[in-house]
RNA sequence: GCGCCUGUAGCUCAGUUGGAUAGAGUAUCGGUUUCCGAAACCGAGGGUCACAGGUUCAAUUCCUGUCAGGCGCGCCA
């Protein structure tokens, strides 16, 4: 409908423009838009106060101009002139009837388009560390970015869901280390655990995961373990050469094979979870990318060496540099330690080269608010290998401050205290926490009151919005109950009845939803979808107040059914993409 | 100190890429059910869009500065 208008008015300007009328040299960019208040008609179109200035015409007169000369058609019933120089539009009773017959006809692909172009777009997600299990700050990750693809594929592009898995690197290390100690203790060895390793109880399960399966296999006596290891930062030491120190006596004393053993228990009793976790909160993913795969196959290396062929990398104080600072970047960053260790960014470097050489046109990147720093730097990486930048978007999702009622909850995965996704979810239902979740724009920090959350669930806007799906599908029962029929077809001739301001307000809100998928789908803002959900569902419960669908009036009520029924599909198909359920009732 | 995000009703937040009289939810107050589900509806009050300049037909929206809050600034990941 809208680009309809928008090609009408097109070819007007074409016209005028051939006519003399316009100059010739203008190139106008028409935008047309909702008008909030429907005295203004269903659409509004300002391109005469545009073109007032390169056309050095008063707008009033252009608007004259174009609406004189709009092409008659059968969807628009008249054009005005208001303001300063607005042209609204005003549809046709039959052209707003339309969407109803289109929603019932493509029922759930109904506001689908093919914006995209079948273009490939690569959305990466969540990607967490596997060193502990999800909280609540990866939830609004996981919600965000899988709505947001679910989007992309909504408006036709091909859509690759990805988790880049960190399962090589010094964390992933120091996990182990904290497994094998655990382990260690469970056999009777006295152990101070150390500070800087991770502290939740999930490690002790992990511990006894291994000791079940290895018994006693890689027992070590904890006299040896610490021997000649520098000591922790409360007897006075440096916390991190600690554990460092414990590292390598674990690599040291159980040899290659088995500390490997010890190292994939613990991550793959993590990444399970988090798959698990994940699978249950209605976000998927096409592929789950291992960092170990990019190092053992040689990628990064690779990497670095296009790097250094570029002349991009220097040598500095034993170690490796990027000069990330010659694509604006505040300083050269290294990517190969003076002890010959790749950093985390060198595999970085090489998972984004990686995902180019895939052949990507779009690849989105959805980053915890605390990794802004880190754009720069990948950005300059993306650059210094010759590939288009642009293709390159991050999106940051903003902190969600947690809060139990006014005391503010840590969030450290290291010292395990913190609120996991799975306890959340559990206590208010994924249907909750998605819809909460993708509420507020993704670059709006979110204050998240557990206690509110779970004692208040019920005041939860997805409530309000499912209830007027099972609304209407309770009215289809008592219809069925009273031996009623529904005649699709009738109530579609009867659709010219439904000329009250509720059912006018319907049927602009259905005819607006392909709109705002492609809205927020290009702009990567799902919020939008949540809010005009509710503003769908406030319309119907409004609507279901005022009239009485099942009526004596045998054509009135057909149209009224077949209307509800549109409004049922819509706030199906809407729920659907947020990952939440349509009940048929509650 | 530098960089990123944010500042809109008591509270939580929208605001259609610069449009017409700034909107919801919640809270407060008042009303609606012999009738399709009251998890709903109707109404009322509530605003210096942080502040000060600038850009133009038009600024909550764009630019500059100030103030306030959050986050980041490692040879960690």
């Amino acid at each position: 409908m809208k680009a309809h208008l928008i090609t009408l008015l097109q070819q007007t300007l074409t016209t005028l423009q051939q006519q003399q009328q316009l100059p010739a040299d203008i190139d106008a960019n028409i935008n047309i838009e909702r008008s909030k208040d429907k005295a203004h008609g269903d659409f509004a179109c300002n391109i005469a106060m545009v073109l007032a200035k390169p056309a050095k015409m008063n707008p009033r007169q252009i608007a004259t101009l174009i609406i004189d000369n709009l092409p008659a058609d059968s969807v628009l019933a008249k054009a005005e002139i208001a303001g300063p120089g607005f042209i609204n539009l005003f549809l046709t009773e039959a052209a707003k009837q339309q969407v109803v017959n289109e929603v019932l006809t493509k029922a759930g692909q109904f506001g689908l388009s093919n914006i995209g172009a079948g273009k490939k777009a690569q959305v990466e997600f969540v990607s967490a560390n596997p060193t502990g299990p999800l909280h609540v700050g990866h939830g609004r990750g996981a919600a965000y970015g899988s709505v947001v693809s679910s989007l992309l594929k909504a408006v036709g592009f091909d859509v690759h869901r990805e988790y880049y898995v960190n399962d090589a690197g010094r964390q992933m290390d120091i996990l182990a280390t904290s497994v094998w100690l655990r382990y260690l203790e469970l056999l009777g060895e006295n152990i101070t655990f150390p500070s800087n390793g991770y502290r939740g109880d999930y490690i002790r399960d992990i511990a006894a995961e291994l000791e079940q399966n290895h018994n006693s296999a890689f027992l070590r006596p904890a006299a040896e373990v610490f021997a000649d290891v520098p000591t922790d930062e409360p007897q006075g030491g440096d916390k991190e050469a600690h554990i460092d120190g414990l590292t390598e006596q674990a690599k040291k004393l159980l040899g290659k094979v088995d500390y490997r053993t010890v190292f994939d228990t613990g991550l793959n009793a993590i990444l399970g979870d988090i798959r698990e976790d994940l699978a249950q909160f209605g976000a998927e993913y096409d592929e789950w990318f291992s960092e170990r795969s990019l190092v053992e196959s040689g990628v990064v290396d690779k990497a670095i060496e296009t790097l250094k062929a570029a002349d991009m990398l220097y040598q500095q104080a034993g170690a490796w540099w990027f000069k990330s600072t010659e694509f604006g970047d505040e300083k050269d960053r290294v990517v190969v330690r003076d002890n010959g260790q790749a950093t985390y960014f060198a595999s970085d470097i090489a998972y984004h080269l990686h995902k180019y050489q895939r052949g990507f046109d779009h690849i989105i990147d959805i980053w915890g608010a605390d990794h802004h720093g880190y754009i720069p730097r990948v950005k300059a990486a993306v650059q210094a290998m010759q590939q288009d930048v642009d293709k390159l978007k991050v999106l940051l999702v903003q902190f969600a401050v947690l809060y139990r009622g006014s005391e503010k909850v840590g969030m450290s995965t290291r010292s395990g205290e913190f609120v996991t996704l799975r306890e959340l979810r559990e206590e208010v239902g994924n249907d909750a926490a998605r819809f909460f979740y993708v509420l507020r724009s993704a670059d709006q920090h979110m204050d998240f009151d557990l206690e509110l959350a779970k004692s208040q669930s019920n005041d939860n806007p997805v409530y309000y919005v499912q209830y007027a799906h099972a609304r209407v599908c309770s009215v289809f029962r008592q219809l069925a109950e009273r031996k009623g029929d529904w005649d699709q077809s009738a109530g579609l001739n009867n659709l010219q009845l439904l000329n009250t301001d509720h059912e006018q307000a319907l049927l602009t809100m259905l005819a607006r939803y392909p709109e705002i998928l492609e809205l927020a789908a290009v702009n990567y803002t799902p919020h939008l979808l949540a809010h005009y959900l509710m503003d769908l569902a406030r319309d119907f419960h409004t609507y279901y107040n005022a009239y009485q669908f099942i009526s004596d009036d045998l054509s009135m009520t057909q149209a009224r059914l077949t209307l509800i029924a549109a409004v049922r599909q819509v706030i199906a198909n809407g729920l659907g993409l947020m990952g939440v359920s349509a009940p048929q009732s509650m």
